[in-house]
Parts: structure tokens; C-alpha cells; sequence
DNA sequence: TTATGGTTTGACCAAGTAGTCAAACTTATT
DNA sequence: AATAAGTTTGACTACTTGGTCAAACCATAA
């Protein structure tokens, strides 16, 4: 670990790591003062608890995950931009930080008074709204089909998270390698924006 | 719990239950011992480990999640019947067992070995095989749209999952109820077979 | 230099933890 | 009833765990 950040950071880099690994249960507060060189007396002095520094973890992890899609939505763009942009960076964010979102997800089921702790700190969850409002215009307009932008919203995640948390199953069911499954997962951003796209175009 | 049935059977059950709740590193043998009404020095007679229990249990509930799927598939069926009972099959199948498929996830993801293990002692993965081959039937035949089987049935399947796995932080943000929930995974099983027939429509 | 205030830690503790084992108990067989 | 074989457990052990604390350390300002 860097010892020219300071030890706090050095700490919470080392949390975030080791709960991701290990879940809240499995990880050990010495493992978290090995990773950051430094005594688990320290980690007391500066987080006062295990369940203190686990939720600020949880909180921080949280807000990279869901900033690291919203902040790059434009929501000046056209309806079929704006669906292959969230499906893109969906994909591009479960992959990237997939040991993250294994770990908040599962410890979500878990625990899930913690929902209400992380969304309260968390401001940027109206772009979510701002997309289901769009999706309602068109909707209204009828330029697409008559589907719930909830339902919608929730089709284009779901097809963006499951690959990804299941890739060790999916995996081996369809024998990829890893590089062909990095390949499919590249794929897919393409093939899931055409998939929905085709599905919500309106028949006449 | 039911002291009728043997202690083997009395132990197993609750393990599955305590794991389901408290994963591998939160579950401790005296909880299951107090939940089977028996003494921990029992768990160690009758499984020999943690670990040793622990396997079982995954097999067991891997077998179980996958059997109440492609118990109730009909190959004879036509393609849209197929992928509407798919469909619906997933969802009340994560949904009964949601705890039992947080769990497996949730540890896969941590022990990525536990596949082989678990996928060596199950034999009906070939029901999905069989799935694939039929939409590859319908593919080649130009009677659905140029679309991977793997990424349909990835497709479908991520539909059925996502909302059932993110179930809290899905209903956080949308502001929906208990119930109304319940209704909306009810729906979802005709919104999504709408959803993928359409998307795989061809278009001329 | 020295006093001050934040930082760091080794040693420690009380409460668990998985696993063991000899002894007691139960049931079926002769 | 007596023997044997399987079952059950309280008591135990060796080890781990989150958390504490007094003492040591270190920087800086007077």
C-alpha cells in the first residue's frame, strides 16, 4: 500500500478493498491494517468502529457506483441516444467495478436498513427520474409502445447487471473464455440497445 | 423446528435456512445447532466441518433453484410458449426463492470454485442446452431476428433476476409499496415475454 | 529546550469460534 | 437381561476477534 497518502486514506482504500473481497463478515479488521501497514489500533483511533468504517465504505462505494452513470447522461440528447448511452455506461460500470457491485448487492439483501442510510446521503438519484420522465414523454407521445418507463428502466439494468454478476455461471454453462466473455460483454452494449430498441418501437 | 424428522434431515434444513440468511462467514454452527434443537457436537457428527455442511447445502439448493425451472419446460412446445413459460418460470422461481438465490450468488461470486463443484453434481443444465438449440432452430430459419441464443437467453433470464435481487433498492426508488411490488413482478412475467417477442420480431 | 496536542502501537481483555472427546444415553438384537 | 452399535451431549481446548488503553512517538509553536 502507498505510504505517501496519509493514513486515513490509506485506511479507507484498504476497507473498501477488503470488505469488497471478504463481505462485512468475512473481513477481519487486522486484514483491513495489514492492507493499509499500519496497527489495528489505528484503525480504531481514526474509525471507531467496525460497523462505522463499514458503512462509510458502503456509503462511499455507493455513490462511485451510481455517479459513475449519471454523470456522464446528457439529457439534451434524443430518446435512442440517451438508451444506448445508459445501457452502455451500465455495462461499462457493473464491469468495471464488479467486486463493488457484488458486494453492495449482496450485502443489500442482507442488511437492508442500509438502503435508507446510503440513498439519504446520496443526491444524484432524480437522474434516474429524469430519464423515467423522458421515457414518459415519449411514451405520451406515442413513440413508443405503451410500457411503464419503470418497467423500461428496470429491462435495460437488468440486462447490463446479470451478465456480469453471473459471468462465473454463464461462464462456464456457455464454455466462454475470458476474453470471449469480455468480448460478449462489449458486444452487448450494441446488442441490448438494439434489443430494446426494437422492442418498444411501435408496429403500425 | 420439527423434532419429528430425523436429526440429519433436522440439521440440513436449518443450515440451508441459517447460511440463506447469514452466508458462509455470518453463519455460526451454534446457530444452526439452536435452530435444529440439537447440540452443536451433533453438527460435527453428523457433517463432519463447516465446510463439509456448507457444500452440501450449496448443492442442494443450486439442484433445487435449477430443477423448478426446467422441470415445468415442454420442448414440444412452440417458440412463443416456450419463451413465455422461460420467462415465467424464472420469476416465480427467484421469487420463492429469493433468499436461497441471493445466498448462491452471492457466494459464487466469492468462491468462484464452488461451480464445479456444484455444477458437476447437477445433470439438468442440458435443459437450457436444449433451449438454445430451439432458438437457434428458429434463427437459422429466419423466424426471429439475427440474435445469439446465448444473448437471448442471458436476456431473459436478467429480466427475471434484477428486480428480484435489487428488490429493496428498486422499490426505495421507485417509492412502490409491498404490494404493489408483488403486483409488478406478477406483471412483469406478460411485460417481459411482450417485451422479448417483440424485440425478436422480424421486421420486413 | 520544552510544553502541547495529535498520532501510533504493543499488550491486553472478554467474548466468541470451530472442532474434540469421553462418557452417557437409546435402541435393537440375541 | 446382556451385549453391541449407533446417537447425543456437556465440558473442554486452542485459537480468533473487536475493541481498549496507557505509554511512547513525533511535529510544531513558544
Amino acid at each position: 500500500m502507498d505510504n505517501s497518502q496519509n493514513a486515513e486514506e490509506r485506511i479507507f482504500e484498504a476497507a473498501m478493498d477488503v470488505f469488497c473481497d471478504h463481505g462485512y463478515d468475512g473481513t477481519k479488521m487486522q486484514m483491513i491494517a495489514d492492507k493499509a501497514e499500519i496497527s489495528k489500533a489505528s484503525l480504531h483511533y481514526y474509525f471507531r468502529s467496525k460497523d462505522k468504517l463499514f458503512e462509510k465504505v458502503v456509503q462511499k462505494l455507493f455513490s462511485t457506483l451510481l455517479t459513475a452513470v449519471t454523470g456522464s447522461l446528457k439529457p439534451e440528447d434524443d430518446i435512442e441516444t440517451l438508451i444506448r448511452q445508459l445501457i452502455s455506461k451500465h455495462i461499462d460500470m457493473f464491469n468495471q467495478y464488479k467486486r463493488e457491485t457484488s458486494f453492495i448487492f449482496s450485502e443489500m439483501m442482507k442488511h437492508e436498513d442500509l438502503i435508507e442510510k446510503v440513498l439519504s446521503g446520496v443526491h444524484n438519484i432524480k437522474d434516474i427520474q429524469m430519464i423515467a420522465e423522458r421515457l414518459q414523454i415519449e411514451r405520451d407521445a406515442g413513440r413508443i409502445i405503451d410500457i411503464s418507463p419503470q418497467n423500461l428502466i428496470i429491462n435495460m439494468i437488468s440486462m447490463s447487471f446479470y451478465p456480469i454478476i453471473a459471468e462465473p455461471l454463464v461462464k462456464r454453462i456457455f464454455a466462454y473464455s475470458d476474453t470471449e466473455y469480455s468480448e460478449l460483454l462489449e458486444q452487448r452494449k450494441q446488442i441490448v440497445a438494439d434489443f430494446v430498441l426494437a422492442a418498444i418501437k411501435r408496429r403500425d
